[in-house]
DNA sequence: TAAGATAGTAATTGATTACTATCTTATCGG
DNA sequence: CCGATAAGATAGTAATCAATTACTATCTTA
């Protein structure tokens, strides 16, 4: 039978490319995503991926591209209008959850790129990503201090790096359990924990 | 010049295959280390590996088998003795952290071999060394509770998933700064943070 | 010390990988 | 409506992968 594929736009292709990998990365090891898999998925043949990327390092950078132009939109409009700093912390946590149920894929694809030996582009956006995310958490964590929201005796560095952890344990949960809604039923009870372990108030 | 690898018992070469490989996954994506790597790394010709392991999925399911020993040997020696709970938590905590430091390839093993589609002998051995360290922490936090040293109200579930993603946190964070020792560094304030949030008192 | 068992090498296998050259078809501006 | 061009298919490439082969060196032991 053999349809052939549509014909789209430049532009678009290289959209559906990059919804392409972040479903397949849903599924199986990132790492281990072929340019073959990619367009098998998205029902265009192999060679045609070529037409709108130079090579296979271009794709993963549209990918952290697009996952941290969406992420960073997230977390910045659910804490938008939240006079709380801890409320925003809050927000801003179950907004990246409820992203990676979303796209379970996402975490892993920037953990896969974060460990690779070489410098790629893709690796550069990952950790820049990381550090506009620790900005933000960083700043809220100040103003929980001077609101007295948060305890002063806080490490700040440690507390941003337990935020991140708790939301890679809950990752490392689901890939456990092997389902990814899980996470939204643990995400309350771990902040909980988190929020405690940084707040002035018992 | 080509000098002929040393003659080794069977048992032997397969203890320093499964030491190259822990090795190399401390130096890239582990999901990415080819046979021909590690025969490489222990001076041996590639297709020798195969005298030894059947393929290379039991090479893979040899190493996490030496992780699960020497894993739960370390923090079980680490609790014993202790006898408060949340001490015990702590040390096992700070055994955990130092067993990467020394072998920073170990969690990205654990990590991708858990995001396997298929259920592979290694994935199955990671599920168990998981279940069985949670059944520890478990313990421990059941016996904090009735000890008075954590708040009843604290999820166990949670405070459990808390716990690995902590060391998840660390390690992320290690991987961002390319820097392993950084983790010891860390370590302490963001278990202070834990510890806050389960505890009974403030 | 002869002979079998064990552990190594070197070369090659078919499969798979990212990538490319060439041909074909769809889309769009004048 | 027509020609230019963008986007697709087809069919290759060289490189690399895990695994296997035929053969050799080195232990072990009767």
């Amino acid at each position: 039978m053999q349809t052939r594929a549509k014909h789209l736009p430049a532009e678009e292709r290289r959209s559906v490319t990059v919804k392409a990998v972040i479903d397949l990365a849903g599924a199986q090891n990132p790492s281990e995503i072929t340019t073959a898999a990619i367009a098998k998925h998205m029902s265009v043949t192999q060679g045609s991926l070529f037409r709108h990327f130079p090579n296979k390092e271009a794709i993963w950078l549209a990918v952290m591209e697009w996952v941290s132009e969406r992420l960073l939109d997230r977390i910045d409009h659910s804490v938008r209008d939240v006079a709380s700093p801890l409320a925003a912390m809050e927000a801003m946590f179950m907004s990246h959850i409820n992203f990676v149920i979303e796209h379970p894929g996402v975490p892993r694809m920037m953990f896969g790129e974060l460990q690779r030996a070489d410098m790629t582009p893709a690796k550069r956006m990952v950790q820049t990503l990381l550090a506009r995310y620790a900005v933000r958490l960083q700043q809220l964590i100040d103003e929980g201090k001077t609101q007295g929201e948060l305890a002063v005796a806080v490490d700040a560095t440690a507390a941003a790096t337990l935020f991140i952890g708790t939301i890679q344990g809950l990752v490392m949960q689901s890939l456990l359990a092997g389902d990814v809604a899980a996470m939204r039923r643990q995400a309350p009870g771990v902040f909980a924990i988190y929020r405690r372990g940084i707040g002035s108030t018992l």
